[in-house]
DNA sequence: AAAACATATTGACAATTTTGAATTTGAGAC
DNA sequence: GTCTCAAATTCAAAATTGTCAATATGTTTT
């Protein structure tokens, strides 16, 4: 089902401590380390949390050696937008003809 | 928290049925038997539904009678757009002075 | 090579959410 | 008033999600 992805992209946005992981990428890219200090979470939550921000593609990932580098995806977040407004919007008006 | 409110706009989002019910929404107002008959789910089913659609400001509901319609708030749409977009900016950019 | 470190994964349990049957509420119809 | 209907609520069970401890993986350091 096509909304079982859509509903995946909103998973991100559930979560009150994925809300404040995104409040906190949003002065730039941090660690997992950097966020673990931050939050009062596990780190197998926290990776928990990235897995699933990550596969609603609002936040990107990247491998630097040990450490992993997350940050807000501005692609990821437009296509949010995008289908947020896609699915709220209200197709009443008058049907043209074809 | 205002995490916890602001998660509770994007979790009429996060379910497959919730996004099947927008999207009959988009077509205009709804009674709640009318979903009933496009919907495959229980009558208490689809009522915690939009409930659930009401309270993240999405969905309105107007009573008339005996009948619930229901229709996608424009206002509510507007609210969520905007704080998608809020918690997705990044401030990373160069600081003014003061 | 081994040790140390950062993160991911697994597994088990707790908490929350979804679901439907039964009941209740509230509003017209009789 | 009672009856009927639409929708909400309650309750319990099923399904999903969040959490942490333990372990595994992968990388750098020594």
């Amino acid at each position: 089902m096509i909304h079982q992805e859509n509903a995946k992209v909103f998973r991100a946005f559930c979560d009150e401590n994925r809300l404040e992981i995104l409040e906190l990428l949003q002065g730039g890219e941090k660690c997992a380390c950097k966020l673990l200090d931050d939050l009062h979470i596990g780190q197998s939550t926290l990776s928990h949390h990235m897995r699933i921000l990550c596969e609603s593609g609002i936040v990107q990932a990247r491998r630097d050696g040990k450490w992993t580098h997350y940050s807000i995806s501005t692609e990821g977040s437009l296509y949010a937008q995008e289908l947020l407004a896609k699915l709220t919007k209200t197709n009443s008006t008058v049907h043209e003809c074809n």
